[in-house]
Parts: structure tokens; sequence; C-alpha cells
DNA sequence: TCAATACTGTAATTTTTATTACAGGCATCA
DNA sequence: TGATGCCTGTAATAAAAATTACAGTATTGA
């Protein structure tokens, strides 16, 4: 088995800080972990100490042991026949769009790779638990994104909100925080320093965090209860918040899914003061 | 240029011993060159500061940099957006999230061809009119879609807003619209009265209408300008958005191109203004 | 609430690795 | 044939990396 499979398949069980190790050489595979243990801490946010019991947990007796097998899988896939035939999708009156369609779905293709199936459910998790309240905040762009994702959560389970408006106004926000509370943050790169302060916060209030994040992960990453890497890139002016909307609407239905009748009745309520203007029965 | 044919161009003025280093690298790239000096060196059946002398003689500094090159190197190979789906395989170890991305992916291939090629350009057009303004508006859950693309659309060309908040405060916002103003609606399943009658008032305006739905066409289409059809039934509780954000972002990014060193100047100051707080300059 | 356990980072230590200094060798050219 | 300049390897040194020891901090379970 190929080491990134290996590292995939031991995320469930990894703690916190090597999870986190894991995720940035991940994310970074191969170069990071073809460099010194130090860049690889530096980059997941935590110590050589850690990196170390990472990759020993992983079976290998030292860094450089770890690092002549992924020398050995880098030369096996770099050398082997690359070219390989793509798939000739049907064929479209656009080709422009059809390019750019396409770039799209490579990147959700990547992030179903990217997320590991015990770090979704765990996300999934947090986010059904109806006992502490949920708030959705985002950065520049992503904030539409979370926007969505509140105003689809609002419906299948109580006490959510858009942590939205300016950046002054959150901290008057942050005074309903209460510990155990669950904040879903989006943040891709060209990371806001202002996000990643309100994150800060965030934990202090004991907040379990959400990262809705890209593949080079956030700071906020180091907080962060779950994590999970969406692929961004789309060899665009600027990168492509698709994979974070397609994850968004993964989560909602699988939460909503979970819930079962329950929720459907809180649903259809909700559905009928929306449709026909009642303030309720 | 990549190393590789960097050591290939430099083959002819290397003395023999850096000659057999530099074959040895050729022969086992790009792993050896990933290990130590030493190793390196022994491959090449020479010594280490042979070794030195060639990355030396190459331009590099030190063998570290040397290997950080080296690295940056095999990760843009091995990590190109096509080559990354490819590795891993169709295996998943998160078969939930497959099924749901492999839906949206069938929604997006479905709205490429469902889009005309002259609808697209046509819809990019109305969006590069600088001359006039633009107002970008959805619904319950596209409101959040239109941000999105409020919040890009801003970038590249003036007069953009988004016509938020309450339906009740659409009205005052109408007062600001005049005849040739570009608006861009989406409306999607379970379609909206009150944003129905809003395409109205705004026809009525004379603005110019690019609407944005799903393949069962919003009442809206009777008066809009360009109607682009999006597939958004996943098999889900709830539609899905994503195409139209997949198109949005083809729709940014279309336009952007096509105005060129222009636009760019703008974004520069704006993104000045943005990360460094400036107040202009 | 307390004890036990597991996790994590700091700092010291050891090991490995890169780099430099130097001297012998080999060809070239006078 | 002898001198010059460029290659080359050995061995010493310096730098950097990996590893270990340890102590503080969360987490878990009773």
């Amino acid at each position: 088995m190929a080491i990134r499979e290996q590292v995939q398949a031991s995320l469930g069980v990894l703690p916190g800080a090597e999870k986190k190790v894991a995720h940035a050489f991940l994310a970074n595979y191969p170069s990071i972990g073809l460099s010194t243990i130090a860049e690889l801490a530096a980059l997941a946010g935590t110590s050589a100490p850690t990196v170390l019991r990472f990759v020993s947990r992983l079976g290998f007796a030292s860094y450089p042991e770890f690092q002549r097998t992924l020398r050995a899988d880098v030369q096996s896939q770099l050398m082997s026949p690359l070219e390989r035939a793509r798939s000739a999708g049907p064929a479209s009156d656009n080709p422009a769009l059809e390019a750019s369609f396409a770039a799209i779905a490579a990147n959700l293709q990547a992030t179903v790779k990217a997320v590991p199936e015990s770090e979704f459910e765990a996300a999934c998790e947090l986010l059904a638990d109806h006992r502490s309240a949920c708030y959705c905040l985002g950065g520049r762009f992503t904030d539409a994104i979370a926007a969505y994702m509140a105003a689809h959560l609002r419906i299948i389970r109580p006490n959510v909100s858009h942590f939205g408006g300016q950046t002054s106004t959150w901290r008057d926000q942050l005074l309903d925080v209460r510990p155990g509370d669950v904040a879903v943050l989006f943040d891709i790169r060209r990371y806001q320093s202002d996000l990643v302060r309100l994150g800060e916060l965030l934990v202090e209030r004991k907040a379990r965090i959400l990262l809705i994040t890209d593949p080079w992960l956030s700071p906020i990453a180091r907080s962060a209860r779950v994590v999970l890497p969406c692929v961004v890139d789309a060899n665009r002016t600027w990168d492509s918040s698709v994979a974070l909307l397609a994850l968004v609407e993964a989560l909602i239905d699988r939460v909503s899914r979970a819930q079962g009748d329950a929720a459907r009745a809180r649903m259809q309520t909700l559905e009928d003061i929306h449709w026909n203007n009642l303030a309720g029965r």
C-alpha cells in the first residue's frame, strides 16, 4: 500500500496533533514529506516530536526510513506511464463552459479524496447536536457559502445563526457564544487575519470549531476540532468555491437524513410559515 | 526550466566525475536527488565534494537549495490537477460523500449541455457593460449565490450591488434602477412569488434581465433578456445550487479574462485597499 | 471530583549530513 | 621536461537534522 493511502487509512485513529500532521502531509504530498521534520511540523502547526510519533505510528522505525519509502513511492508514480486517456466527455456546443466545468469536476473529485469519512462523520455529529448553538461564518467570498449553509441548517435544527455583516459586529455576536457551541468557519487562502483572530476568540470561549478550508489549511486548523479540506484551485484569477458548496450540501443532506421524522415535522412547520405567511399554528 | 532539462543541457561542459553524477541523477530521477549527498555520490561512484561541485555548477548555492527546487519540480509534475485526480484511482474511503459528489458532477455535465454558447456569451456581454449598473438578487436559498456573484463582480467592474436583505426593502432599492441596467436574477423551483413580482417591476423599469434558473424555467423567463438554465435536481430533500455557483464562476472568469489589463488595474487597487486597509491612493 | 492515562511541546542530546580545507594526480602547453 | 591550472578524493569541521527525556496539560473513566 502506498504511503498516502496508509496515512488516509490511519486518519481515524490518530490523536489531534498527529492528525494535523497527516492533513498537512496529504495536502502537500509528496514534497513536504521529502523535506525535513521541522518543516512538516511547522506546516502542520505542531512540533517535531509529534511528527516523529506520527511516522512511528505508521510503522516506520525512523524518519529517514519513512522518507526512503516515500521516495520509492514517488519514483514509481512519476516514472510509470503517465499519459492516460482522458474520459472524453460527450460533445457540447460550448467549449469554454465545458473547460470551466471540467476543471470544477476535477476539483470535486479531488475533494472527495481529501475528505476522510471519519472527519465527515465527525462534522455531521457536530452539526446534529441540537443542544449547542451553531454559528456559520466565512471570509470575504466564502461568507456567501456560510449564509447558504445557515439558511439550510436552520430548517433542520434550532439555534442556527449566520455570523454575518461587518467584521466589527462580530465581537458583539461573540457575547452569545457559550462553551460547547459549534462554529462553522469557512476560510480559504489569503486567509483573513480578522477571521483567524475570531477563530481564536471562539476557541477561548470554548466553542467547537468545524473548519472548511483548502488543502493549504488555514491557520485556524490548529484550533479546529474537525477540518474538512476542499480543493479550490481551478487555474483562474480567483479560487473556486464550488467544492465548498458541494461539501456543505452533502453535510446538510447527511444530517437531515440522519434525523428522520423528528426533523421532518420541524421542516414542515417551517415550510408552512414560509410559504403561507402564517405566524405558526 | 525543470532541473532535469537543466542537467541535460549542462552535460557537455561537465568534468568527468561530475558527469557521472549527472548521469546517476538522470537515471534515477528524481528519487536519488531527494536523498543525501553521500548516496548520490556512492551511486555515481564518486565523492561527496564532487556532487557538491556539480550542484554548485548548476547555479545552486547549496545542496538543500537544489533539493528544494527538485521537490517543487516533483510536486508540480506529480500533482497537476489531472494527475491528482488519477493517482489515487476511483477508490475513496468515503462512499457517502462520493455518491453525493457524483450526483453533483452529473448535474454539472447536464448543465453544460443545457446552456448554449450563444446564451452564455450574451450573458457575458451584459455583465461586461460598464455603463449600466448591475444588480444581483436571488430567492430564499439562491440569495447567497447572488451575494457571491456580486462580491466577485464588484472587483472587475463598477456599479455592482447585491439586492439584499428583506423582501420589503427591495422596493426602496428599486428606485435606483435606470433603463438599461442589468439585473441578474436567481430563481429555482418553488419560485417565490415576490421574486417573480420583482422581476416584473424590473422589466417595467426597462432593466435588462439575466435569469439563472432551473430547466423548468421560472416564470420570470418570459421577461428575461438572457436565460441560463442549470440542472439542480440531485435526488435530495432540497435542490442543489452547485451548478448555479459553477456557472457564476464561469461567467466571472470569462468576463474578467475578456477585460484584460484595464480590469487588472482596478483589481489591483481594490486588493490593495482590501488587504492593507488603505483608503486608496 | 479525583486519579489515571494519553497527548503534546520544550529543550537537551546524539546522530547524521553538508561543507570546507587541503594535497595528490593528470593533462596541457611551453 | 617542467610548470601551470584544473579535477578529484580524503579527512577535518561546521551545520543541521533527528531523536530522546522530561514535564506540563488536557481527557477519560470511576
